[in-house]
DNA sequence: CATAACTGCAACAGTGATGTTCCATTTAGT
DNA sequence: ACTAAATGGAACATCACTGTTGCAGTTATG
């Protein structure tokens, strides 16, 4: 949680009201970007309740703040992950409830969320990519235990299992209990629509 | 198929060269738009094998360059929508039909597409709207012969529908065919991952 | 409290996109 | 072949965003 630190080699501690800058710089760039994702850096400015001047204080220009972005967002995944216990905890259990806090994130973080899952960033491919292993070793788990057709393209399903994170937080449903949309998430991805016995 | 005359209020038909700027530079707009949606009008230009000026001449501004193409994918999809027959031809075999056809526009057309599918658009909302409610009734005739589960949330489905046929044009699997490629979405929304008897 | 860090504000130069105009040349239509 | 339309190219003004600097005032921290 360090500001231009982070980009350029130095690492000098912030101060206090430094470090409260740098978040409230962060969560207004993701609440204008999400919006608008060509918004410019004053409206970001704006949005924090800073000057102009001091987000680039922060962050020398405006690919290092989107950097910083995605980069607490992976760090945020990451944490989620483990929470999940991937690979110890029934496979089920495990789907539920990475999906559900994959879902808390996503529904704070849209914009950067977009961007680690569609871009072709560098810094956060290297975290992209862990997750998506840890995802698809789960998947396997649930394939091993009969809930996934044995036959079934993992990196399909995985990648379906995004698109249908990414569909839960848009529409009128947004607003209802991460758990609720998660239930249904983890129902559509293994059941679809087809008629429930 | 014409140029600024669909912008403004005079509609004086174009020359038969005229008409071939416009179509190059829409078609260049889509491949260097989805690459990066803030090229510049310069870029698309130049991808179109036209002076900026052309560009300028044919469309006022970005806007209207954009709104152009968004015109013409929801009057492409409108035309897929037709041939698929969804109130009357068998509901599996429509699904099948339009899933293929809306692939072929989309991979075609991925910027416009997601301008139609995700923005606010003013001039393309009603036409998704149109859309929308043919593919919904599809949907309720698929649900009535049994295909999709009674309580299933059509709203729903609708939107995963459009996440998995969004999902199949990207991956390694886009240069499959589009009948393939249908066939794996369908089978998706109908069966999601489970194993299949 | 003394210092160092942080902030807001104003000003500045640089950049790149935009939109327009004019004109010489080429091209389509009839 | 004649006319009107279309094009490329250059030039121009405008504008918004970017990134930087300097300074005076405020705030955290030891």
């Amino acid at each position: 949680m360090c500001g231009k630190g982070d980009t350029l080699g130095t690492t000098r501690p912030l101060r206090a009201d430094a470090e409260r800058s740098v978040r409230s710089i962060l969560e207004a760039a993701e609440r204008v970007l999400s919006v608008n994702p060509g918004a410019s850096m004053e409206q970001i400015a704006e949005a924090a309740g800073v000057a102009r001047t001091t987000v680039h204080r922060r962050f020398a220009n405006r690919q290092a703040l989107v950097e910083a972005m995605t980069a607490d967002v992976v760090r945020q995944l990451d944490e989620v992950m483990d929470a999940g216990r991937p690979e110890t905890a029934p496979p089920l259990v495990a789907l539920h409830e990475i999906t559900a806090n994959v879902l808390r994130v996503k529904i704070g973080w849209p914009f950067a969320m977009g961007l680690v899952f569609t871009g072709a960033d560098s810094p956060a491919a290297e975290g992209k990519r862990r997750v998506d292993d840890r995802c698809l070793l789960l998947l396997r788990r649930a394939r091993a235990d009969g809930l996934i057709d044995a036959s079934a393209d993992l990196d399909w399903v995985r990648r379906v299992f995004y698109a249908l994170i990414g569909e839960a937080v848009h529409g009128p449903d947004s607003d209802l209990e991460p758990d609720a949309l998660a239930q249904r998430v983890v129902d559509t991805l293994l059941h679809g629509a087809s008629p429930r016995g």
